[in-house]
RNA sequence: GCCGCUGUGGCGAAAUCGGCAGACGCAAAGGACUUAAAAUCCUUCGGAGGAAACUCCGUACCGGUUCAAGUCCGGUCAGCGGCACCA
C-alpha cells in the first residue's frame, strides 16, 4: 500500500468533513481530551511529542467511536526563555523565530493525523491570548491574590532573571542548570498558599496518578503543630514546633538572620558580630546555606527571652539554618530531641536537657521518635501526642499560643526581568502607587523593538514608549511595570480559552466554559507535577470563587506517558548524539505504523530506551491485515465453510472485549497485543464464512489505532466513509460462553496435569469428574484424597 | 536522611480478586516455496537433566502467611523519581 498518498486522502477528508472537529449542535455527551500543548522550539518534532500525541488521539479516537462528542485542541505555549536565548544568540527576533516555528510545527502536527480540532487553534504569545493572561492578572490583583512584595527571591545568574521555588532544583536553574542565588527584590506574587488547604485535600477526589499526588502533597507539606510565645520585654518571639511536648527541653531560641526583631533586640555588645553574621548569610547562597552537610553557625545576640511556662531566661540566637521563609522565622532549640538541635547545642555549649523518654526505656540523645514525657513537671508521664495537646491548651489559656498549622507551599513568584512574556499590566504612579491598568485598554502589547541583551535589567525598562506612560487615576507621568510575567501563568489557563478561543470580548464565555470543563483526560509529562499542575489547579479555584467557574478542579483525570530514551538507555538529547528522528520512519512506514509502534513497544506510562527493529514489525502487521482484509473481501458471497465459526465468533468478541478494557486504562500495548491475535486466528479461520464479517469489525476495532490504515480498509471493503462515524465493535457476551475448559490439576498445589471439563458443572460436578478421570487415579496412585480446591474455570488443587 | 515507584527469558513486555509464569512481538535456529534473494508460510525458542514420556529448578535476595505467592506481609540489595537544616 502507499502509505503516503492513502495518508494524504483521508487527512484531507476528515479536515473537509469536520470528522476531527467538535460539534457543537451535537446532543451526545462531551469528552474533552486534551494533550499538554508544547513549546514551539526549532526543531522538527520528535519523538517525546509523537509519544505523547500519538497514542492520546488513538485514545480520543476511541472515545469518538464510543458515542462521545469528543473536543480535542491543540496549540502553543509560545512564550518563554528559549526564543529569547535564540535571539541573543542569533539576533533573529523571538517573535520572528516562534511564528516560524509555530507554522513548521503545526505542519508536523497534522502529519501524525490527530483528530485535532484546528478551529480553536491559540497560541499564549498572540495578543488575542496574552490579553486575556493580564485580565487573568488583573481579577487576581482585585482580589488580593495578585500582591508585591520586597523579598529574597531565586535570582537564576545566567537566565538573568527571578525564577519559581519550584524552578529551582538543586539549587540550580531548572532551565538552564547555572547556579541560583538569593536577591532582595520587589516581585509580583500570586497568593496560591490562600488555597493551600484546598488544594491538598481535593487531592483525593482526582483520578490522578499516585506518584503526582504524592508529589504534589509533599509539595503542599502540611504540617500540624503549634505556635509557642517566648515573651522578650515588650516583644514576643514566636515559634512553630511539631514537638510542643518537648517545651520543656527548650535551652535557647534561634531567630532566622533576617528575622525583623533581631537589630530590636541584640544588645550593643553584640551588635558587631550578629551585623557581622546577617552580612555573611545573605552572601550566601541557597545550595552552600541550605546544605545539610554543613557544620552549624550562629551568633549569639545578647537578648534573654523568658519561658512560657517555667519563666526561665531562654538565650537567642541567630542562625542560617532557621529559615526566614518557613513557619515564623524563629524555632525553639531543644537539644536533647532533635539532631539539628544537638548539634547546634553541642557546638555552642547550650545545656541539654532531657524531657522525653522512650517508651521501652531503650535510647540515646538525641533521641527524636515518640515517646514519654519526663523532667516536665506536671506534664510528665503523658506521651507524646497527649503532651502536645495538654502543653498547648495550657498556653492557649494564657494566650501564650496554641495549635497551628503550617505549610511548606510559598507564593509564587511570578515576575520576570525578561522580555518574551507578557507583560504585566500594571503601571506605577509616584502619587497612585501600583495602579491596575484599565480592563478596556488590554492588552498592554509587547513592544517589538526592545534591546532584550540580559544585563540583570528588564528589557522593556530601557524601552522608553513602553515605560512612559501616564497614571490612569491622575494622569501625571507614571511608567509601567518593566517584567513580564512567568509563562506558566499562560499555561495556567489555557485549558479554559481552548472551548472559545475566539471570543474577543471575554476570556470566555462562561455558561459555555462550565459545560465543556473540566478536562475529562489530561496527557501529559509528570515534570509538571508541582509546577503546571499545580498552579492550573490554584487558577481555577481563584476564578470560581471570582464566579467564573462551577468546578473545582481542572483535570478530572490525568495520565503520565513514560519516556523514550536513547538506543543507548539514555535520555535524547542532541549532546550525547542519541536522538532518533521521527522522520525517517515516518518516510519508510508512514505515520500509522509509527504510532502504532510506539503504542505496542512500550508500556505507555514507563516508555523506554527506542528500538528500530519493533517497526519494522508493524508494519509487516498491517501488511498481513491487508492480505487478510482482501482474502475476505474475495471470498465474500461465496460459500464459504462454516465449520470455524465458533472459533472466529469467539477470538472476534475476546479482543472486542479486551480491547475496549485496554484503550480505557492507556493499556495501549496489549490492546494491540489482542487486536494481533485476533488476526492469528483469522488466518486459521480463512474459510470462515464469517470471516468478512470478522474483518469488518477488525478494522472497526483498530481504526483508532491505525487511523488512515483502518479508513482504507473500511472503504475498500464497501463501507461509506468515514469509519469514525461508526460505532466502536460491543462484544457480544453470548459468544463467549464456552462448552469446555481446559482447566489445570494440581497434586499438593503441584501442577500435574491438563483436563478438559464442561463449563455447566458446578464445583461438585467438576470435582467428581476430575476424581474420576482415569488418567487422575493414575497420578494419585492410591493415595488418601484430604481435601479438593476447586476454582471453576481455572485449576482443581487435590491434596493427599 | 525521608517519601514514592520499579526489579519477570537474549530483548520490548504480559499475567483481572492470590489460581496453569512468560500472552503479544523482536532477535535467533531449523524447514517449505524460489535458479536465488526478498516476501510469505510452518516448527523450535527460560534453565538443567532425559532418546522420549517426563522430572527438577526458575519472577533481584532472605524469611513469613496460604491448599496455592511475580502478586499479600516483614527484612535486605539495586535502579529511577521526588523532597531535604520545613523546626
Amino acid at each position: 500500500m502507499d502509505y503516503k498518498s492513502v495518508e494524504q486522502k483521508w487527512k484531507d477528508f476528515w479536515e473537509k468533513n469536520g470528522i476531527n472537529r467538535f460539534d457543537s449542535e451535537s446532543d451526545a455527551k462531551k469528552y474533552y481530551v486534551l494533550e499538554m500543548f508544547s513549546y514551539p522550539s526549532g526543531s522538527n518534532l520528535h519523538l517525546g511529542h509523537w509519544y505523547n500525541y500519538g497514542p492520546a488521539d488513538s485514545f480520543a479516537r476511541f472515545k469518538r467511536m464510543q458515542g462521545y462528542n469528543v473536543f480535542q485542541p491543540m496549540g502553543f505555549d509560545s512564550f518563554g526563555l528559549p526564543a529569547e536565548n535564540y535571539a541573543i544568540k542569533t539576533g533573529v527576533h523571538p517573535e520572528d523565530s516562534t511564528n516560524k516555528n509555530i507554522a513548521t510545527m503545526e505542519k508536523q502536527l497534522r502529519s501524525i493525523g490527530g483528530m485535532f480540532d484546528w478551529s480553536a487553534f491559540m497560541y499564549t504569545s498572540s495578543p488575542e491570548y496574552y490579553k486575556w493572561t493580564q485580565w487573568l492578572f488583573l481579577q487576581l490583583y482585585k482580589h488580593g491574590l495578585a500582591y508585591q512584595k520586597q523579598s529574597p527571591v531565586n535570582w537564576c545568574t545566567s537566565c538573568n532573571t527571578v525564577i519559581a521555588n519550584e524552578q529551582v532544583v538543586d539549587g540550580k536553574c531548572e532551565r538552564c542548570g547555572a547556579d541560583v542565588v538569593r536577591k532582595n527584590m520587589t516581585q509580583w506574587f500570586f497568593k496560591i498558599t490562600e488555597y493551600a488547604e484546598e488544594l491538598l485535600e481535593c487531592l483525593d477526589k482526582l483520578d490522578w496518578p499516585e506518584k503526582t499526588l504524592t508529589m504534589q502533597r509533599n509539595w503542599i507539606g502540611k504540617s500540624e503543630g503549634g505556635e509557642v510565645v517566648f515573651p522578650i520585654g515588650e516583644d514576643k518571639i514566636t515559634v512553630f514546633t511539631t514537638r510542643a511536648d518537648t517545651l520543656m527541653g527548650v535551652s535557647y531560641v534561634v531567630l532566622a538572620p533576617e528575622h525583623p526583631l533581631v537589630d530590636k533586640i541584640t544588645t550593643p555588645d553584640c551588635k558587631k558580630a550578629v551585623e557581622e553574621y546577617k552580612l555573611a548569610a545573605s552572601k550566601a547562597s541557597d545550595i552552600d546555606r541550605l546544605s545539610t552537610a554543613k557544620e552549624k553557625t550562629g551568633v549569639f545576640t545578647g537578648a534573654y527571652c523568658t519561658h512560657p511556662i517555667s519563666g526561665e531566661n531562654i538565650p537567642v540566637w541567630i542562625a542560617d539554618y532557621c529559615l526566614a521563609t518557613y513557619g515564623t522565622g524563629a524555632v525553639m532549640g531543644v537539644p536533647a530531641h532533635d539532631t539539628r538541635d544537638f548539634e547546634f547545642a553541642k557546638k555552642f555549649g547550650h545545656k541539654i536537657t532531657r524531657v522525653i523518654k522512650a517508651a521501652s526505656g531503650e535510647d540515646e540523645l538525641p533521641y527524636v521518635e515518640h515517646g514519654i514525657l519526663v523532667g516536665s513537671g506536671s506534664f510528665d508521664g503523658l506521651t507524646t501526642a497527649e503532651g502536645k495537646k495538654a502543653i498547648l491548651g495550657f498556653l492557649a489559656e494564657r494566650g501564650l499560643g496554641g495549635i497551628k498549622i503550617n505549610y511548606r507551599l510559598r507564593d509564587w513568584s511570578v515576575s520576570r526581568q525578561r522580555y518574551w512574556g507578557a507583560p504585566i499590566p500594571i503601571i506605577h504612579c509616584d502619587h497612585c502607587g501600583a495602579v491596575p491598568v484599565p480592563e478596556k485598554d488590554l492588552p498592554v502589547r509587547l513592544p517589538y523593538d526592545v534591546n532584550f541583551t540580559p544585563d540583570g535589567q528588564s528589557p522593556l525598562r530601557k524601552c522608553d514608549s513602553f515605560i512612559d506612560t501616564v497614571c490612569p487615576i491622575c494622569g501625571a507621568p507614571a511608567h509601567r511595570d518593566p517584567d513580564t510575567l512567568d509563562t506558566f501563568v499562560c499555561s495556567s489557563w489555557y485549558y479554559l480559552r481552548y472551548p472559545d478561543s475566539k471570543n474577543g470580548d471575554q476570556p470566555f464565555d462562561p455558561a459555555l466554559i462550565n459545560k465543556m470543563l473540566p478536562v475529562d483526560k489530561y496527557v501529559g509529562g509528570a515534570e509538571h507535577a508541582c509546577m503546571h499542575l499545580l498552579y492550573s489547579r490554584f487558577i481555577t479555584k481563584a476564578l470560581r470563587d471570582m464566579g467564573y467557574l462551577k468546578f473545582d478542579e481542572p483535570f478530572t483525570s490525568l495520565v503520565h506517558q513514560g519516556l523514550i530514551l536513547g538506543t543507548d538507555g539514555e535520555k535524547m538529547s542532541k549532546s550525547k548524539g542519541n536522538t532518533v528522528n521521527p522522520d525517517e520512519f515516518i518516510q519508510a512506514y508512514g505515520s500509522d505504523v509509527l504510532r502504532m509502534y510506539l503504542m505496542f513497544g512500550f508500556s505507555y506510562a514507563e516508555g523506554g530506551p527506542w528500538n528500530d527493529d519493533g517497526i519494522k514489525s508493524i508494519s509487516k502487521f498491517l501488511d498481513r491485515v491487508e492480505r487478510i482484509v482482501d482474502t475476505a473481501i474475495a471470498s465474500r458471497g461465496k460459500s464459504t465453510d462454516a465449520s470455524s465459526r465458533r472459533e472466529l465468533e469467539y477470538a472476534v468478541n475476546y479482543c472486542i472485549k479486551r480491547v475496549t478494557e485496554d484503550m480505557e486504562h492507556f493499556s495501549f500495548n496489549t490492546a494491540v497485543a489482542r487486536i494481533m491475535e485476533l488476526v492469528n486466528t483469522m488466518y486459521k479461520c480463512e474459510s470462515c464464512d464469517l470471516l468478512f464479517d470478522a474483518c469488518e469489525k477488525l478494522i472497526r476495532v483498530m481504526a483508532p489505532i491505525a487511523p488512515h490504515f483502518a479508513e482504507e480498509m473500511h472503504e475498500r471493503m464497501g463501507f461509506a466513509p468515514s469509519i469514525f462515524n461508526e460505532q466502536f465493535p460491543i462484544c457480544d457476551e453470548s459468544k463467549l460462553v464456552k462448552d469446555e475448559v481446559e482447566i489445570a490439576i494440581q497434586v499438593n498445589s503441584k501442577m500435574r496435569a491438563k483436563m478438559v471439563v464442561s463449563t455447566s458443572l458446578d464445583d461438585e460436578g467438576i470435582k467428581s469428574a476430575v476424581l474420576g478421570d482415569s488418567k487422575i487415579t493414575e497420578l494419585l496412585s492410591g493415595a488418601a484424597v484430604k481435601k479438593v480446591i476447586v476454582i471453576k474455570g481455572r485449576l482443581v488443587n487435590i491434596i493427599v
